[in-house]
RNA sequence: GUAUGCGUAGCUCAGUUGGUUAGAGUAGUGGAUUGUGGUUCCAUUGGUCGUGGGUUCGAGUCCCAUCGCGUACCCCA
């Protein structure tokens, strides 16, 4: 009989979660240093905070829990079977598909305690229900920063920052793609079409996927004509340095005001990244779009350089995401570390550093009941000084003893027979050159405790 | 939702045009070694070949169905 965890959702040993937590301190070490406070959410949401907010394949998306009890109780069989309409009726509650709009709910009903701009962040698991493949799970962490609050530029700033930081730390050589939903928003006006801006990001974010002519057919499918086209053609075409196509912009959109702002944003955020002189490779990508309603300035993502993943980081700019919370003319920016593909990532190319194993420093032998009443006293001096210490908790061979010690890598392994308790000393194995000296207790809290 | 590949021991896999009792490595257990792991040697546990049906004298192998897993598309961290 197999009993196998839910398709997409895994199951964590000792050694990966190491390696997870790793990620996790990583990034929240970056976090703390640029004065973001942590926060959480409950993993469940009421299905009106969540739902209409990813568009109509996240509603499809999103994690439905069964009402409690009777659940059957406000249905009335015999009418129409529409699954969305039943949907409603027998489930009222769902899975935290992303932080965001979780956080954004957060804001409303705290605002009375939080002082802003408000700087937060927060690691958690989200769910989709979508069909799971390389780098894709349906249970997986999301570490995210916003800043909301604040209109200013400086923070889309901090956010590049931030993202150069934690990949410096961890060694993972990335790009950083930025664009401006305001630019795309004037693509769409540009043809007269302000309602197909989604349908037209949608298209031209395959670009480097499907190529040119694939996506003029799909611009096609999607309602614009030759004419359109034409005239966005340009844009399809924009290459060069990022100045080359700042320059290009401001000639196309010369006549359109949302146009004009969207590339004085995004001159000013890369003007002032610049400044901070960062490793990672900036890139002006006017074929990002990323999938998300709600954002209405920078757009950001980030690709690894060396392994072939989707985005690793996701994020952007959001006017009025509280609006919909019935708090308007709240502006935040923020991102997102999608934790475990960076994990994917790490493994991938073998960056993880060897030594960060949270395991035993050291551990005594169990050479019976009397021998470990010392050992006790001895364990209780060690861990006083913070050195990870274990007994053995059983009496059995001491192979057998030996062997759990170096299966767990522990360096340190610490004999006290009936002979050194005579002596009063401890034989100290290591277990990496497998030599043994007697020693005092003092002498071993000298040695480990740094 | 669409397309496609794979299911043999706890894990990684071999298994010839269908042919007797399905193998190896590794892990586990016991021993060589009752105070010494990682290296070595010996022994040993472990399988309804995913499940159900069919073809056949005979199926791990061929056919059908079904379940499970993976990959790609859509979308996304």
């Amino acid at each position: 009989m197999n009993y196998n965890v839910v398709k997409g959702t895994r199951d964590f040993l000792p050694e990966q979660m190491n390696k997870r937590n790793y990620i996790f301190t990583t990034i929240e070490k970056v976090y703390q240093l640029h004065g973001f406070s942590q926060i959480e959410t409950p993993a469940l949401e009421n299905l009106s905070t969540l739902m209409g907010k990813y568009g109509e394949e996240g509603d499809r998306l999103i994690y439905k829990v069964l009402n409690s009890g009777n659940f059957l109780d406000k249905v009335e069989l015999n009418q129409e079977l529409d699954y969305k309409k039943l949907t409603n009726k027998i489930s009222e509650k769902g899975l935290r598909y992303d932080l965001t709009v979780p956080f954004a709910r957060f804001i409303v009903n705290n605002r009375n305690n939080i002082t802003f701009p408000f700087k937060r962040y927060q690691i958690q698991p989200v769910w989709r229900a979508d069909r799971p493949q390389k780098g894709r799970y349906r249970e997986f962490y999301q570490c995210d920063a916003d800043i909301i609050g604040s209109h200013s530029l400086l923070n889309e700033v901090e956010l590049c920052e931030i993202i150069d930081e934690v990949f410096s730390l961890l060694g993972l050589k990335i790009e950083l793609k930025i664009n401006n939903r305001k630019i795309l928003a004037a693509i769409a006006e540009l043809i007269g079409k302000p309602d197909k801006i989604v349908d037209i990001t949608i298209a031209i974010d395959k670009l480097d996927k499907i190529g040119y002519d694939k996506v003029i057919e799909e611009l096609l499918e999607r309602g614009l004509t030759n004419e359109d086209i034409e005239k966005i053609n340009p844009i399809l075409n924009l290459k060069g340095s990022i100045e080359d196509k700042i320059l290009a912009l401001k000639r196309l959109f010369i006549n359109s005001e949302i146009g004009q702002k969207g590339i004085s944003e995004l001159e000013e955020v890369f003007n002032n990244v610049q400044i901070l002189n960062l490793s990672l490779d900036l890139d002006f990508d006017i074929t990002l779009a990323r999938g998300l309603n709600y954002y209405t300035g920078a757009i950001f993502e980030v690709k690894c350089k060396d392994v072939t993943m989707g985005s690793i980081v996701g994020g952007g700019r959001y006017d009025n995401l509280t609006g919909i919370f019935g708090m308007p003319d709240v502006s935040g920016v923020g991102i997102s570390f999608g934790a475990d593909r960076i994990y994917d990532c790490l493994e991938e190319l073998n960056l993880f550093p060897d030594q960060i194993s949270a395991s035993t420093t050291i551990i005594f032998v169990n050479f019976g009941a009397k021998e470990s009443k010392q050992c006790l006293k001895y364990a209780k001096i060690l861990r006083s000084k913070g050195i990870k210490t274990e007994i053995y908790p059983e009496e059995v061979k001491l192979q057998k003893q030996m062997k759990y010690a170096n299966d767990k890598k522990i360096p340190f392994v610490a004999l006290l027979g009936e002979k050194e308790i005579e002596e009063g000393v401890i034989v100290l194995k290591n277990m990496i050159s497998g030599e043994q000296t007697s020693l005092t207790i003092e002498q071993i809290t000298d040695l480990l405790y740094k």
